[in-house]
DNA sequence: TGTACATCAGTGAACGCGCGTTCACTGATGTAC
DNA sequence: TGTACATCAGTGAACGCGCGTTCACTGATGTAC
């Protein structure tokens, strides 16, 4: 990560995300946009793949450690998983690159078992909080939640800002039966 | 969608995606797999992207008619919520070609905008129910279930069959409060 | 019935293009003695 | 301090490749007279 070059190459990818997804954007793209020689790239990345993977990691790694920190001194339950989603949501609105990397990431063949991956990570966060409330198929119900967060989040960046209606549909989710 | 030829070409596509994904066929893919000259890919479509637009066409409008038909006779609320989500589910598990139509097809720049309409069109009728259901935020919880919908429908897809810890899993989703 | 012409799905070689990747090279910096 | 060598990020021209698309052509079928 330390590497200069290597983070204009991130941040470079992370801008070009914004406007044309993950799907679209090649190497060429990549390297005239952090301004450096197409060579260049492959003394940091070993192929376009690792690259793409590496763009996702840093995405995921962020949100993550926005979440973990929200939630950190609460029991697991309903209050944690919604503080924990507030974080999310709120992560998801600092880049448009967001879009591309919730979407488009899934169906890179690439780095879709990356993604695979992160998603059960997330997953695995949100099955405490459901088991904590003493929901059955708590498993089950936090992979269904975290596609509802992503969604939720795809329609915040749609209006550019964080929504109560949005919000409020999503956390009417949580307590169910 | 009569003639013989172009249903050639749109059957081969289904196959193809089952094992590739929607993001990497290529033109020669299909014309291989369909057994025809290259050509005769342009006689019946324009492009490649109207191609791909008429393949998710072609599945969507099955996997409407079949829920719709399982819900005809029903008055809106929870009960018809339930069996319409059932008939997208079984009708899901029909090809294996659906994981490609439901995740590569939300990040194709190409056909995004049609799949956005036809996942519309789905929560458009999700809606109603909520609705009928007195829930608020009708619209924005239709939106969130129908990617619940999908993420299930992949779930199922794993495993290879209809699974009761999916749905009901999803269906705890539907009265909550 | 026979002849002339129109239509149109189908063909496949050929095209230009942009892609991912390679590689011989440069030049700055660090290390050894 | 000066000289020789090693290291390594950075360079950009060049490569082969597969892509989407085009187009002049074929041949079967339908229509007119």
């Amino acid at each position: 990560m330390s590497h200069p070059t290597r983070e204009a190459l991130i941040e470079a990818g992370l801008r070009l995300a914004e406007n044309h997804g993950l799907a679209g954007m090649s190497v060429n793209d990549v390297v005239a946009e952090a301004e450096v020689a197409k060579g260049t790239f492959y003394v940091h990345f070993r192929d376009r793949t690792a690259y793409l993977v590496s763009l996702h990691q840093w995405f995921h790694d962020r949100l993550k450690e926005s979440v973990l920190a929200a939630t950190a001194d609460l029991p697991h339950g309903a209050e944690r998983l919604r503080r924990g989603t507030t974080a999310y949501l709120d992560g998801c609105l600092q880049g448009k690159a967001v879009k591309a990397l919730l979407l488009d990431a899934r169906s890179e063949p690439a780095i879709s078992a990356e993604v695979q991956r992160r998603n059960a990570d997330f997953a695995g966060l949100a099955q405490e909080d459901f088991e904590a409330m003493g929901r059955p198929h708590a498993e089950t119900s936090a992979r269904l939640y975290v596609v509802m967060g992503a969604e939720a989040a795809l329609m915040e960046l749609e209006v550019g800002k964080a929504s109560n209606e949005v919000r409020a549909a999503l956390f009417q989710f949580i307590e169910c039966g």
